[in-house]
DNA sequence: CCATTAATTGAACGGTGAGCAATTAAAAAA
DNA sequence: TTTTTTAATTGCTCACCGTTCAATTAATGG
């Protein structure tokens, strides 16, 4: 069993994110356990309430730092020069989704207690995969609509989550959807056409 | 307790359907319980398995009449004179989902054990709702473009269900947006026009 | 009225998240 | 160094969950 003095709290902390966050991309939301992850990391179920709180804080970190890896992926996928950056942001939104499915599908399975927000600094930290659609958007749209780039981007990003989960439920695949990224890349390319965008 | 004399097979069935279906409402996906639907209707948890064969199979009809609710819930929007059934068929997605939050998030909270297709005749029921859809955009497609309504169809529910699951799930709001209805709207009349519909 | 058949039960099993008194180790004081 | 204080860590307890299945109970056919 686990002793203080093995690792800091801080160590303890992450330790405990580290080994969350591999059983979450193993066996999925559904079949998560804050026990099991106890388990693994050699530290007794009551460790993990009293560095996090309680389960759903728990899963709120392990979802926010699969955020952070989503948005890092698609940083990874445009940093290899492209002439097509909205394929390219498309297309690795659901590359993302569908390499890391359990991890994805954490994120929108779980839902805080009602009346319980997201705690701000996790919040901050998610918002930078936004950020990053945002910028993409707003460096396409002519000056004079600069300002609609935000509400733009969105928009877009509920447009791919939409056919993205679809994909990954089978929805598509039961009514004979063969290229679900095709779709949303044609759905987003459309908008960006009438708001005025050159690309 | 209940006994066989009280209820046919089917009756049985149709009991265990109701109240599930009023349970899943009152306390959604993550609280559901067949052990509190038996305890309702006076049955034992063993009567339930029998009838359904499982708990993801009684859960998969459960969601099957709600989708069934969500047809028909647009179908009554549709039958009251608009000069905009686009517009109405995209409400009418929104405030089912809304109105009945436990049961629309239901539909995409729950998933079949890996390797277990969903039963021919529920998915064929699911299939209503895309019906709806079909036609309506078929309407008012040119001749031409008739061949497409389907795909194009299945795609504006993508666009739709995205942003439906932001607005829902607290992501629009976190991020500003307040009229998630508008822009999901934008977006499928934007789709239509590209493909040359008339309305 | 009995024998057969089938529906129904509910205890048992191995899990879960949560709470918390007891324990144990580190830190501070003597 | 030894003792006291403080705080981290434990793991038992509780009330649930889905699932299984031997035993029971009721309807049916002879």
């Amino acid at each position: 069993m686990g002793r203080r003095s093995d690792h800091s709290r801080a160590e303890l902390e992450a330790l405990i994110l580290e080994e969350g966050h591999r059983h979450m991309a193993e066996v999925g939301f559904a079949r998560f356990s804050a026990r099991e992850v106890a388990k693994r990391i050699g530290y007794a179920v009551g460790t993990l309430y009293n560095v996090f709180g309680s389960y759903d804080l728990l899963v709120a970190a392990i979802n926010t730092r699969t955020f952070e890896q989503w948005a890092q992926h698609l940083e990874n996928r445009l940093a290899d020069p492209s002439s097509d950056r909205i394929a390219t942001l498309v297309a690795g939104y659901f590359s993302f989704a569908s390499e890391q499915m359990n991890l994805w599908t954490a994120i929108y399975d779980h839902r805080l207690p009602a009346g319980m927000a997201m705690p701000d600094a996790l919040a901050q930290r998610r918002g930078a995969l936004t950020d990053v659609i945002v910028r993409e958007i707003a460096a396409i749209l002519p000056d004079e609509h600069l300002g609609e780039a935000q509400r733009l981007a969105r928009s877009l990003v509920a447009t791919v989550h939409g056919h993205c989960a679809f994909a990954l439920n089978g929805s598509f695949a039961l009514l004979g959807e063969t290229d679900p990224l095709g779709m949303a890349t044609a759905r987003v390319k459309e908008a960006l056409v009438a708001a005025g965008a050159r690309f």
